[in-house]
DNA sequence: TATGAATGAGGATTCATTCAT
DNA sequence: CATGAATGAATCCTCATTCAT
């Protein structure tokens, strides 16, 4: 059932976006009474909360398992790996993403969001920790924070804004941007 | 009159977000009659478009004459300055920006906000064209497109976010990563 | 215009009771839309609320010249013309009065409701005052409790309940009543 | 179960109110399922009519014994002595008393209330018909109604209202109030 | 019989918008 | 032009009641 109501509301976000995502169209959606809804949330945000952080999950879930099957390779190849899922799981939500991204309401699912950041964070923290010999310099965190917002930023724009660039060639201009802040050349 | 209402709908939506910037109470801060508002706007999210406008052309006022001032710099140099300006831009603004950039309402007012993009980039593509010889690749549209979305997104989301990063490594860490993009070494 | 929507909130409060006395319902009644409601009254409380004063009102208005054109009479001729008056004024409103009474709402109300009583009780406490020669006794605010009680409770009981009593002979008891509650036989 | 349900309703009533007395609130409170409510329950307005009527079952089962008891004193200390028990009873009940009284509901209660009336009524009507000498008036079922009335709604008043009134001289006026109204002096 | 998830009509309230003055 | 009272559709949410299990 909730995830029903989950499910609506992720269709009705993708629909016609937030400021019209009623809770009553999206208990119509999920053919559920309006009622039913408040049963298994608090109010209309928390949905909302539980829908960005399932995409948060199913980005993690697909993410997670490239970033372990690469865990060999060298750097360069790695990262193009990794950016290429990382575009793969945009590109499959873009829909939610834009409704998301381009619209976002609340503090709380700021907060969702930045929760998301969060975990990919540390799994960037982690893989620089590992291999230190390299490293352009010794703020870890600072190297961190710039990696995480332009191996997040730069495919989400690219995937909402569908800019006219060659899909390889993305990758590995910021495939490149990203070696160059975390290693010497 | 139009001064007066988009005024109070910036200082309104930096007061209580775009989720209670009723109309109303713009016209209320605005001291003028809910009726006036509707003589000069077709509506509220038409408010809302202007007021995003107006904040992209006080951010071109602020950095144009930097680009100008700053023309015949060599690109490492002119890369500081430009940052440098962009974030004291931004910072200017945070109050607004926030409220815009983490609530952003409707499909009109980012085209507004693509619009500012597009401007800031045309500046950015003149400025690589009249200098090719050491361009990294010939796809100025491509390093335009990198650029205007690194020099945008990470000094917002530096703003926003405050990370716990001194401002002059961050810029010193974006100019490399723009002029990595823009040039070989 | 608050006129009207007070009105119609006495209306539909006698017709339907206060449970099923909607704000809708009651700005169908007014003719006027439910959004017109809220910019006179804070909420549907305050209506009933104002409902409630004005009965407050119009009773104070009924008694107050009876209580000055008798002034001069003997208590006992008094007390029966007085009662005379109270029994008039509560009849006049009798299906407002058992719509109020029979189901009081808020506290909000029965703060009003005390209050008429209060009012009551002044007058009362006064006319006491003013000839103590033969009192009862010299507890002034015990007698007045008592006599406002029994000038307020009985009258509107006999109104709503329409016990098999005579009108005359109800008058005849009561005043007799009080007469012994306030002065020596 | 019926005394589950009837003793967790009186519960809430007294502490939350009327307004919000939901059916699934009781039903909680008598760690009961909603559903089984209306296996003994036609609806939420039985529930409150059962609750009024066992008030008044409490309230004579207090006054019935007094009654008897006093059946041989002289009419001036029975009458004392039945007033302290009313009083008695309903201080024991006051809060209950207070959630009824202040927000009575739909008129199936107050048929219950008028019930009680009833049963203490022909009490009253007995007691006096067996003692018809120094009667003040032949018209029993007007002195009946009289003296319920006093009877009942000042000592309620008095337990609600809480005047400035000692205990013994509300007991002694009423006492004489109503020994007035029955006999002749 | 007891359950409790599901219901859905209805409630109070908001607010973008209009229009007579 | 400016006003601001009036609008009414739409919103979020509640809760008495039902019914399949």
């Amino acid at each position: 059932m909730v995830e029903r109501i989950v499910d609506a509301a992720a269709r009705v976000l993708e629909d016609v976006g937030y400021q019209h995502a009623s809770t009553n169209r999206i208990a119509a959606a999920a053919g559920v009474s309006p009622g039913s809804v408040y049963q298994y949330f608090t109010g209309k945000d928390e949905i909302f909360a539980v829908v960005v952080e399932r995409l948060g999950v199913r980005f993690a879930e697909s993410i997670v398992p490239v970033l372990r099957r690469s865990a060999l390779e060298d750097p360069a190849t790695r990262t193009h790996t990794v950016i290429d899922a990382v575009l793969a799981a945009l590109e499959a939500e873009a829909r939610l993403l834009r409704a998301l991204v381009d619209r976002i309401p609340t503090l709380e699912q700021q907060k969702a969001a930045t929760a998301i950041r969060g975990r990919v964070g540390e799994m960037v923290y982690q893989s620089l920790a590992s291999t230190p010999s390299a490293l352009r310099h010794d703020d870890l965190d600072r190297t961190t924070w710039m990696i995480v917002e332009l191996a997040q930023h730069l495919p989400v724009r690219y995937v909402l804004d569908q800019p006219p660039i060659a899909r390889e060639a993305f990758i590995d201009d910021l495939a490149q941007i990203i070696l160059g802040v975390a290693y010497v050349a």
